[in-house]
RNA sequence: GGAGGGAUGGCCGAGCGGUCUAAGGCGGUGGUCUUGAAAACCACUGUACGCUAGUCGUACCGCGGGUUCAAAUCCUGCUCCCUCCGCCA
């Protein structure tokens, strides 16, 4: 959410921004509501001070036994009218806060103007992709031929875009969960969290995705739970209403969950394998850091799930999100993608981004400066590190071997027995 | 699921419906003292909003309703926490 009072003297720049990411928005009627609201609330306060002021005096007669039936009387009639101007302002700020909530947030000027993914900005590749003496395949015909993947029987449990995973599979999965979760508590000093995978809606309106976004994700009916689309939303949300330590930050935390998303809107896009899942498994790393340094924190964080590609001996590139690219609540994103050969084509494996106070200051998370400063909101981030499964995708086929079997790159072996290829069994 | 108890400022904790909407303590900040530190003493110490910008005003005592001229205080619904019982991984 921006700042009411920064939209309120910039509504034109605002809904120039927003432009840049190919979204209008209607903020019509803001400007006279939030006048509206300012003189109400100069009235209210001018009668409750009324109200204030004759209540001691009432007290003062009664207490000598003198009668104070007129100045009860008057009062009577402020208080109906408290009363009345206190709803109208309650529905003036409920509709200002509901727009609010619907713009998204404003680029960083670092980010490239776009319009569509056409217009991201590579900003460094990273390793080279493996040559091949036969034709690779794409995962979903390695892992069903090794029968680690069973996307067949995934669906008859519980429908399209689940799968089950037998035996390497899960281990390897379950081996490279551990393996991200070792490298960023241990390497890159993040404290480690197991959050809840359901959340309410309070929180994910914290980060952002709700109001706007609820037809993505998976709601538990008749109750205010949602499936978790990302653990970027307990995690954030941590800290809501709180008021953190200066010293304390940057606050690092790494989370293993597994996401839920409904998919709604992507009918018919990668129907094929594990690339897109209704629940799949992510580490996530969030950053709480100080608007001075939350840039900076941005670019170590994308160095940190950058990583674990370059441990894994994948090869990947990173882009900077166009204005146009970016998630709603973002100011800045880089996107890893990582080189799939059974593909012939970069995917996204991870999503970096900057929120800056956007989402601080919907999840009320601030911090005080210096002693005897205001308190300010921090600037919050995030990016995975990285999505499990398409990690495990992106292993099958950059690690394919012509006979159908997979190597299982070295840094991992330590998590899986030292097993050095999955073969057919 | 049943019965009972609770929620007050960064933390602990007091608060007869009307001498301020908050005692007291801890913590924090500044100062005195000290070579320095500790201790001691003194002062200050919540958030948000408003304008006539002040030794100003208004709101906030888990959240929402209600009663009242007036609610931290009374009533009510909800949320969360604690204790006991039952069930259960």
């Amino acid at each position: 959410m921006l700042d009411i009072n920064f939209v309120r003297e910039n509504i034109e720049a605002v809904i120039e921004k927003t432009r840049l990411r190919g979204l209008e928005i209607d903020l019509n009627g803001f400007a006279q509501l939030d006048a509206e609201r300012k003189q109400l609330i100069g009235d209210i306060e001018s009668l409750r001070h009324k109200r204030n002021v004759t209540s001691e005096e009432i007290a003062r007669m009664k207490k000598a036994k003198s009668d104070a039936t007129e100045l009860v009387n008057d009062m009577r009639l402020v208080s109906a009218r408290i009363k009345e101007l206190d709803e109208k302002i309650k529905h003036c700020e409920l509709t200002l806060r509901e727009m609010l909530l619907f713009v998204p947030n404003i680029p960083n000027s670092s980010v490239p103007k776009g319009r569509s993914s056409d217009d991201n900005v590579e900003i460094r590749r990273v390793g080279k992709p493996p040559e091949f003496a036969f034709a690779p395949r794409p995962h979903w015909e390695i892992g069903t031929d090794l029968q680690i993947l069973d996307f067949e029987r995934g669906a008859k449990i519980a429908g399209s875009r689940f799968t089950l995973y037998w035996k390497m599979g899960a281990r390897m999965e379950r081996a490279l969960i551990n393996f991200m979760l070792d490298i960023h508590t241990h390497r890159h000093g993040y404290q480690e969290v197991l959050p809840p995978f359901i959340t309410n809606s309070t929180s994910l309106v914290g980060t952002g995705n709700l109001p706007k976004f609820g037809e993505d994700l998976f709601k538990i009916e008749k109750t205010d739970y949602y499936l978790i689309p990302t653990a970027e939303v307990p995690v954030t949300n941590i800290y809501r209403d709180e008021i953190l330590n200066a010293a304390d930050l940057p606050i690092k935390l790494v989370a293993y969950t597994p996401c839920f998303r409904s998919e709604a809107g992507s009918w018919g896009k990668d129907t094929r394998g594990l690339i897109r899942q209704h629940q799949f498994n992510k580490v996530e790393l969030v950053k709480f850091a100080s608007p001075a340094d939350s840039y900076i924190e941005l670019e170590s964080l994308t160095k940190d799930a950058e990583e674990i590609l370059a441990l894994l001996g994948l090869h990947y590139r990173v882009v900077t999100l166009c204005t146009g690219d970016m998630g709603f609540s973002s100011a800045k994103t880089h996107d890893i993608e990582v080189w799939l050969p059974g593909q012939n084509t970069f995917r996204e494996i991870s999503s970096c981004s900057n929120f800056e106070d956007f989402q601080a200051r919907r999840a009320n998370i601030k911090y005080r400066p210096s002693a005897n400063a205001k308190l300010e909101f921090v600037h919050t981030l995030n990016g995975s590190a990285l999505a499990v499964g398409r990690t495990l995708v992106a292993i099958l086929e950059n690690y394919q071997q012509e006979d159908g079997s997979v190597i299982v790159p070295d840094a991992l072996r330590p998590h899986m027995d030292n097993i050095e290829r999955i073969t057919k069994s």
